[in-house]
DNA sequence: CTTAATCCTACCAATGCGGTAGGAGAAACC
DNA sequence: GGTTTCTCCTACCGCATTGGTAGGATTAAG
């Protein structure tokens, strides 16, 4: 159950545009430079922030992008979303219908595979958390910076030990 | 953002054994060819269960599984740590401290990257959700479904959730 | 007209995943 | 004892995806 690197290096870059109050656009070379990243990955990973409306770009020489949107109205969820194209913990969550109804590819006789029930529940969980983030959060975040990661970080974080 | 099937298929296993009431142990051939899956995956999968003390096994003829618990004490996020090796949202996760604590991969000079608060965020929506998901919770979610079925085909059908 | 930037698309190596194969022990039955 | 039926173990393999690169076309500032 891990995230691609889309989601990581999309969400760092926002909250790097985020943490630039002003409205000149930043280009992509600066924040790979600022977050040691690879330009050329980051341009195909800006485009589905372009896309789902979350980025303005200005073309030419000084041009760059900015956030389209207030910080504050940013949740994580739409952010994800447009990144990984789907936020599900199985594989046959990716298909849903237009409403968003999870067709369920195990059904025996009209009979629900017992793992959907949990399934539902863990989507609900990551989206719910997801969704009570926004991105003014994680800029606010970023520039306490050195500051430790005190019990307002860790408070809703239950971290599992990996046996293995 | 999706889990492997192992953890599909184990916790499938797991219900399985669990619609079993009795203490008679259960062959894995059954339960591959109850629910369609390949019975040499399901071997070692199962392990990693045996592994966790989630699953008692009986050998030689006649042998098979059974669990090693009650099923309203198995949580699910013991189960899917047993199957997944980790629940972590982002790779850099995976490797922890002894204390659990995340130890971030992206650091420069002090300062955390932003995304950490964000994905610790995620594992705890995911981790509460699993946790909060008993075994037995799920056998008699599937049982549901199977009166379910069984009413609807004695013509007498009770919808639990209408198609779309 | 040069330069700096966004755009676009094809390509590529590595990794992990889902699955298979082939056995070696262990217990029940005849 | 031999056969059958299981659990166990480990190596192998095709395939899809991921993360990353290359190369260029387009747009605009200076
Ligand atoms: S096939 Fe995954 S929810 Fe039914
Ligand atoms: S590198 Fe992922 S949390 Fe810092």
């Amino acid at each position: 159950m891990i995230f691609t690197t889309k989601a990581e290096y999309g969400v760092r870059l926002l909250v790097e545009l985020g943490r630039q109050a002003n409205d000149a656009p930043v280009s992509l070379k600066a924040i790979a430079e600022n977050e040691g990243l690879p330009l050329a990955y980051l341009e195909r990973i800006v485009a589905l922030l372009k896309r789902a409306d979350l980025v303005e770009s200005t073309r030419g020489a000084h041009g760059g992008y900015r956030l389209a949107r207030d910080p504050e109205s940013v949740t994580m969820d739409e952010v994800v979303l447009a990144l990984e194209g789907s936020v599900a913990p199985m594989s046959c969550f990716v298909d849903e219908t237009d409403d968003g109804r999870v067709l369920c590819s195990h059904v025996d006789d009209g009979e629900a595979c017992a793992t959907k029930f949990l399934w539902l529940r863990v989507q609900g969980g990551v989206t719910e958390a997801l969704r009570r983030t926004t991105l003014a959060e994680l800029v606010a975040f970023s520039a306490k910076q050195d500051v430790a990661q005190s019990a307002e970080t860790l408070g809703s974080a239950l971290p599992l030990h990996s046996a293995a």
